[in-house]
DNA sequence: GTAGGGTTAG
């Protein structure tokens, strides 16, 4: 085994709503493909971590080594804390001191800078105040760069509070002090601090200069803040202290401006140093450069420039080819990722952060199996790379790859962080595994994470996407903040779940707590008021979205296409359509479903042409509502042209739903024998709305022979589906075999199913008028059925057999 | 012997 290199790291406290200050520390090890943290301790929060112990960790220290090998040598001691410190190995570091003095030798000053770093790397407030305390005791304390240390050693235990005591009552500060404190206050977030206290050694210290570390702290502070006026004071102090060609501070100064968006001066300080035989050649200066291009969203300049760099002969190494790689993910460009990736092996550029942005490169750009690739022949892992590989699962279509996954990456580590349990509620989600996704909530709460905003928006939308609105709402209002993407999440589930009236109101609620609503919310908001069928509602977020989204937007304005259809206002959806400055393949899609939905069949077929001629695809969802609308309107002929078109002109190969469309097409026309030939060929695995289509058309045509060899598929695939029974039992009474009506209805009864009748409503003057079959609770219902009554001897005369619903419902009611 | 630049996941 081999350690291939090892570095601190923060974890992301944000993900938390806690700022975690403490830094973990994180180990690689060649070949087995494990990561660990070996040592951790988050203090500053109520959180305990269970840390998976590294199986192949390097061979520690033994206690009693020092006394029973006699390796007292003050100076080989020495070196021994020195390289345990170096490795990481810092408890074996301290052990090996504490060996020593416990073994009678005299304390030597010459230790502590190390040891004291050793305890830093411990992330343990109260070890540290140990060493402080031992220190205290030797005397040790008087002499500065001890003092530093120990400042150093407060902040890497998350104790800037300690560090800062410290720092005010120190008599003798020197440039190291100060620098501490700035860089400080800038790595554990607080970047106002950290520019306060450049501000004061400058002040403080009579007009010194400050050297290279406290400007680089300052700078990424302001950088951190997007302070321009900072940021050009200091490049100021730069100038006139003759730094401005420094390559450290010249790298530090374009972050600085690419940070605030300033990427005029930002080229003007790289413009400047360019020529530069030194700076102009420094590789760092050019990623800096490339990596903010890429931020500020400018990718064809970071291109160029990378190929410039290339040109003038400036390796690329790791930072390089990530920025490059992340930069192809958001082009798309799976053409230039491949190069990249030809020249990281060229180059032999791997590591695990270049691995990770190979592997999102692949995903993102549309060869998920190729970033699977990636990751499963990955030499190196670690909690972002099993993060990326879950969230581009979970997000490109292969949900059981992560659940797979994440069982995997369970066994080894034993513990998830926010990003991981974010991707498998998707999945879960996506799947909609409601007994896996509660485990996932229940190690949610465990590890203190389902408060946090990210985890709890994808609960709220995981238990919504189940269909259960309660939990979903005692998540939403458990959460401590709720973003943008919670409320959505819960609007969203509310419309999914037909909750259209408490989806309104927690659109009221939101726009209560000043957060301001998205596309997405609309888009939800609609489909609301489209499962009510309540124009007056179409029209009231109609209005708003005119009085607040003066711009047209294709996402919103197709959901108020389909709104208006189902509300049953088509000439509304066609303004709306007609009004599109851009169309995309959803806007022809709603607006054909529009025109189908509500007959319009000749129109659908010349708005289809019509989106031909725009050059716009056909998707699987435009053959759908094509052939539903055929077969509602019984053309044969026209869907069978659509079916094979779709086939043959746009090679997309038919799924379920439309060999259930084709099914059903066939049955209503009368075709039984044909559509039942049909499923019989279907590739994929007809579902019971396949059968369960044709069942009705069995019934329509009175055709009980095939319609019991239909219901057998159907009680197959589903034993307890109540709906086909009934419609079984009423094909029967049909055709007056009452003896298999009373079996099958004996059968339903016997099973204890219980059908829920459906309804229909009417809005009449903004009132909302509910039907259900047999039910004459409405003051009118007389002159209801009498209209009734009357529009079927209209139909019967016309040539229609009318197929109005009896009240025989009494069974299950 | 103390402080010390750039890159990855939702």
């Amino acid at each position: 085994m081999e350690i291939v290199w090892s570095h601190s790291f923060q974890l992301n406290g944000h993900c938390m709503n806690k700022k975690l200050e403490l830094v973990p520390y994180e180990v690689t090890v060649r070949n087995p493909k494990k990561t660990t943290l070996v040592s951790c301790s988050l203090q500053n929060n109520a959180t305990s971590f269970q840390l998976a112990k590294n199986p192949f960790e390097k061979s520690s220290y033994t206690h009693g080594f020092l006394t029973t090998k006699s390796v007292m040598d003050v100076s080989k001691v020495n070196s021994m804390v020195k390289e345990y410190t170096e490795d990481g190995f810092f408890e074996d570091a301290i052990r090996v001191y504490l060996d020593f003095i416990e073994y009678g030798f005299p304390v030597e000053f010459r230790f502590f800078p190390c040891l004291i770093k050793a305890y830093g790397g411990l992330c343990d407030v109260s070890k540290g105040k140990q060493i402080h305390g031992h220190l205290l005791k030797f005397g040790f304390l008087e002499d500065v760069y001890v003092k530093n240390s120990l400042l150093g050693m407060y902040w890497k235990c998350g104790a800037g509070g300690d560090a800062v005591e410290m720092f005010e009552r120190m008599q003798e500060r020197d440039l190291v002090s100060w620098n501490t404190m700035i860089s400080g206050f800038c790595q554990s977030g607080d970047y106002v601090k950290s520019l306060t206290m450049f501000g004061r050694m400058v002040k403080e210290r009579g007009g010194e200069c400050p050297n290279r570390v406290a400007y680089l702290a300052a700078l990424s502070s302001c950088g951190s803040i997007q302070c321009l006026t900072h940021g050009e004071e200091i490049h100021g102090f730069l100038v006139k202290n003759g730094l401005h060609s420094d390559e450290f501070l010249v790298s530090g100064l374009i972050e600085m401006y690419m940070k605030c968006g300033d990427i005029k001066n930002a080229e003007n300080v790289f413009e400047r140093i360019r020529d530069n035989d030194l700076v102009g050649r420094n590789r760092v200066v050019w990623n800096v450069m490339i990596l903010g291009y890429v931020s500020n969203e400018c990718l064809s300049l970071a291109l160029d420039l990378f190929v410039e760099m290339l040109e003038l002969g400036i390796t690329p190494d790791s930072p390089t080819v990530v920025t490059l790689l992340v930069l192809c993910s958001q082009l798309l460009d799976l053409a230039v990722g491949k190069q990249i990736h030809g020249l990281i092996l060229g180059l032999s550029l791997d590591d695990v952060r270049v691995g990770t942005a190979l592997m999102q490169m692949y995903f993102k750009c549309g060869d998920p199996e190729t970033g699977l690739q990636m990751f499963r022949r990955s030499q190196y892992y670690n909690l972002v790379m099993w993060g990326s590989v879950m969230s581009n699962c979970a997000q490109n279509g292969y949900p059981n790859e992560a659940l797979q996954l994440f069982g995997e990456f369970m066994l080894d580590y034993g513990f998830p962080d926010p990003v991981i349990l974010l991707a498998v509620l998707r999945a879960c989600s996506f799947l909609t595994l409601k007994p896996r996704g509660m485990e996932i909530h229940g190690l949610a709460i465990k590890m203190g994470f389902d408060s946090d905003v990210f985890v709890g928006g994808a609960l709220v939308d995981f238990y919504g996407k189940c269909g259960d609105m309660k939990y979903a709402q005692q998540v939403f209002h458990g959460l401590s903040t709720r973003d943008l993407v919670s409320w959505n999440a819960l609007i969203s589930g509310f419309a999914q779940n037909k909750c259209a009236d408490e989806a309104l109101m927690a659109f009221r609620d939101m726009q209560t707590e000043q957060i301001k609503p998205n596309t997405v919310t609309m888009a939800c908001v609609l489909s609301g008021c489209s499962h009510l069928s309540v124009m007056i509602l179409c029209k009231e977020v109609h209005c708003y979205l005119l009085r607040h989204w003066p711009e047209t937007n294709a996402l919103v304005s197709n959901s108020l296409i389909s709104a208006y259809a189902k509300c049953g206002d088509i000439h509304s959806s066609w303004t709306v359509f007609e009004k599109l400055p851009v169309r995309d393949e959803v806007s022809w899609n709603s607006i054909l479903l529009a025109l189908g939905m509500h007959g319009h069949t000749n129109e659908m077929f010349a708005t289809f042409e019509k989106m031909k001629e725009a050059n716009l695809k056909p998707d699987h969802g435009t053959f759908t509502t094509l052939l539903s609308a055929c077969s509602h309107a019984g053309k044969v002929d026209a869907g069978w042209k659509y079916f094979n078109s779709m086939m043959v002109d746009y090679t997309l190969e038919p799924r379920v739903e439309q060999y259930t469309c084709m099914v059903d097409l066939l049955g209503r026309a009368g075709y039984l024998n044909l559509a039942y030939d049909l499923i019989m060929t279907v590739p994929c695995s007809p579902d019971d709305r396949v059968w369960g289509s044709l069942l009705a058309s069995c019934k329509h045509h009175g055709d009980t022979k095939l319609a019991e060899v239909v219901a057998n598929h159907i009680f197959d695939l589903d034993p307890s589906s109540v709906g086909y029974r009934v419609l079984l039992a009423n094909l029967y009474e049909d055709s007056g075999n009452l003896k298999e009506v009373s079996r099958v209805r004996t059968e339903i009864k016997y099973m204890g199913l219980k059908k829920q009748p459906g309804c229909s409503w009417i809005e009449v003057d903004n009132s909302i008028h509910i039907f259900v079959a047999g039910d004459h609770s409405h003051d009118q219902s007389e002159d209801i059925y009498a209209t009734i009554e009357g529009l079927s001897l209209e139909m019967k005369r016309v040539g229609y057999i009318p197929q109005i619903q009896t009240a025989s419902n009494d069974y299950w009611a």
